[in-house]
DNA sequence: CGATTCCCCTGATAGC
DNA sequence: TGCTATCAGGGGAATC
């Protein structure tokens, strides 16, 4: 489930090696994937021949800048990756040279662009829920998309007196708020549930009832578990892989999250799974206490 | 305007 | 064995 260090890795690695290429040619088995522009021959028609000038991460969103004042943005939501690579096409199917591109998580190719260099950017998403649109890039700007995310949580102007103020701005359980890309954006359910555990606050604590002490653990710990994550070029227990296919590290560090029935590494207690919001969520019971 | 619900999709898993 | 029901989950749209 790519979440902020998990985007931000598949930039790094796709930066030095996508870089001033050139899209030459696009394919799809799944069309829907496209929402922006609604035809599949436009898209084809608008990307082609098109340099990229310039990739980046907004929130979960990456985004790569093109020649002709386009940006193409791909959001890869719960089971989507970007892949860099050489793929034949055989039969129908696309075959993965060997090594961790042919790895199973990463056979569930539906978006394949291939660049000028003879190499292909391929989306694999199980799920299909990702979301790919090619705007102006003037457009993309104002949009709401972007428009309405909150700060980044590593921007070097998130310090802690603004963390402190959007947070209490807003009302309701900790981690629903840590989630909402509204207030701060990149942040999902797995490193929520993480950084709530280091900062010892249990998810469903209201707003109202943080202290400035748990305020400032939670500040620090948002952005430690995030650049820890990112140095070790994210997790994957699901479907998230780095785009030349391998896993991410971040998995010896997850204290809390998918770890139900398990002893927490702090106290010994056992790990917790219950729902907020529609959404799994993974504390320990004694040291994130919901009264204290 | 904010809060809630529905929906997109399919592999894995449980139940019969 | 093989079928069906349930679940997971980010975020946008529709609805309350």
């Amino acid at each position: 489930m790519p979440e902020l260090p998990e985007v931000e890795t598949t930039v790094r690695v796709l930066k030095p090696k996508v870089l001033k290429r050139t899209f030459v040619d696009v394919w799809t088995d799944a069309p829907k994937l496209i929402k922006k522009p609604e035809s599949l021959s436009e898209f084809k028609k608008r990307i082609k021949n098109k340099k990229i000038k310039e990739i980046y991460r907004k929130g979960k969103n990456i985004i790569f800048e093109l020649s002709g004042g386009l940006s193409l943005l791909i959001h890869q939501k719960l089971t989507g990756h970007l892949l860099i690579g050489k793929w034949t096409f055989k039969n129908g199917k696309w075959i993965a040279p060997s090594g961790p591109l042919s790895e199973k998580m990463n056979r569930f190719l539906h978006l394949v662009f291939t660049l000028d260099n003879g190499q292909m950017l391929a989306l694999s998403d199980l799920r299909k829920f990702a979301k790919v649109e090619l705007w102006k890039t003037e457009k993309l700007k104002n949009s709401s998309t972007i428009k309405n995310l909150g700060p980044d949580p590593l921007e070097k102007t998130f310090n802690f007196s603004k963390f402190k103020k959007i947070i209490l701005s807003k009302k309701g359980k900790i981690k629903q708020v840590l989630m909402d890309q509204t207030v701060i954006a990149g942040i999902g359910n797995i490193y929520s549930d993480e950084a709530l555990w280091r900062a010892k606050i249990h998810p469903f604590k209201d707003i109202s009832k943080l202290k400035e002490k748990e305020l400032k653990e939670l500040y620090k710990n948002i952005r430690e578990v995030l650049k820890k994550a990112i140095e070790l070029q994210g997790e994957s227990i699901s479907d998230y892989r780095t785009p030349t296919g391998k896993k991410g590290r971040f998995d010896r560090f997850r204290k809390v999250y998918r770890r139900e029935g398990e002893k927490c590494s702090r106290c010994g207690a056992t790990i917790k799974r219950t729902k907020l919001g529609g959404r799994s969520t993974h504390f320990c019971p004694r040291c994130q206490l919901l009264t204290r």
